[in-house]
DNA sequence: GTCTATAACAAGATAGAC
DNA sequence: GTCTATCTTGTTATAGAC
């Protein structure tokens, strides 16, 4: 087995017996971990239904059987590896608060969201290709979850805009703006790199992404954009 | 056989043998048409391995090999339906002209995307799924067509931004913005609506949308918007 | 042109030896 | 815990009657 299975973020050595949502053994919690960060990538490039268990397992580096011996079914497999992802998704508005300057706040939050795009493009391909078949998975978390921080976080523009710090803009669709324009970095890749002309895209690339998300933002909600767009 | 089969605008009773492109007679190309608005849906709903061919088949409301006699191959067939789409993809960017106003210009483009999530949502998923999967079959599509129509845009942008009509915005990125922006409406509906907490996107939530869309866009862009984001 | 019947194969899942 | 061999079902595709 490779040894890449540190995806979970899981303490080695940490707890000697068993812990709330992830019970057996340290090398079961490994090799689940492992089984998960490949299938990530698998779901991501090939969807639910274009990942076979075969391709799932070979990913793996191992045999089908102990996909099913951890997991039970594709079904479940496919469930956890969005769990893994949600977990990941949820913490990224932490830093729109009342008491923060809203350029900085959502220039940090571009500035996350970004770096998601960056670091975990599996992660949102498969959130992507969930949304697209209709969130099936996922409809619950977009109509409860979801839907509740971003009403609570849409209060939180409506209060900057009262007191004058910011232009009132729809907060919700604010939010679908931003996170299409930094989730396209991720999901579109292909699109982009084929427009643009290049292989991969570099640190350059997401900078300049990144200050022309940021500008649009910024610059649309009526707030100034200072240094806050620059590290 | 249903008769919504007219998606393709072939114009009937027009000639009467054959024409470049679009061989047989005019119920065969009235019946490929139908199967063609159907398996649109049904791989926007599924992508392409969910799209099996008994699936196609029932939501055209055919025996499955009427669809391999017309098409031969469900790669074939998908191919069809991409190549459908590209056609209504190309001719959006038709306002970016010199001579035009930049506001008016890109607050026209802005609509016809917008327009376009609206009214063939399952257009923009099937491209979506396929860009995802990495864009098998668009790959030259997007570095040779797509790529030589945003360079010939940029240019445009630069001329605008050199006469002082506009601030000097990366062209390229600020593409994949609208781009992003316009089509989150369609790919990513059931998000958008759950968030809402509404059962089907309105009119008065499109024109929302279409004008947070603009706002970010035209001040992101250093343009007055005046009335040209008011129809 | 249309459709029933079926071939050839890959899918998810499991039994049972190790 | 691990993996070979296999079962069942659904897949694409086609043959051939109508």
């Amino acid at each position: 087995m490779k040894a890449d299975a540190d995806i979970a973020g899981e303490k080695p050595g940490d707890m000697p017996e068993e812990q709330a949502g992830a019970p057996g053994g340290r090398i079961r919690q490994a090799t689940m971990a492992h089984i998960l960060a490949a299938a990530e990538q698998v779901f991501a490039e090939a969807g639910y239904a274009g990942a076979s268990m075969s391709r799932l397992a070979k990913a793996a580096g191992l045999p089908k059987p102990n996909l099913h011996y951890y997991f039970g079914s594709k079904q479940a497999l496919y469930t956890a590896v969005l769990q893994n992802i949600l977990a990941l998704w949820l913490d990224a508005a932490d830093d729109i608060l009342p008491e923060r300057d809203p350029a900085e706040a959502l220039s940090a939050y571009i500035r996350a969201k970004m770096a998601h795009s960056r670091d975990r493009p599996h992660a949102s391909k498969v959130f992507a290709n969930e949304v697209l078949r209709g969130a099936p998975e996922l409809h619950s978390y977009l109509g409860l979850e979801l839907r509740r921080i971003v009403d609570e976080k849409a209060l939180v523009l409506e209060g900057w805009a009262k007191r004058g710090l910011m232009d009132a803009v729809d907060a919700r669709h604010l939010f679908f703006a931003m996170w299409a324009m930094t989730q396209t970095y991720a999901d579109f890749d292909v699109q982009i790199r084929a427009v643009l002309g290049v292989r991969e895209l570099d640190d350059a690339a997401f900078e300049t992404a990144r200050l022309t998300v940021t500008r649009l933002v910024l610059r649309g909600c009526g707030v100034t954009m200072k240094e806050a767009a620059c590290p």
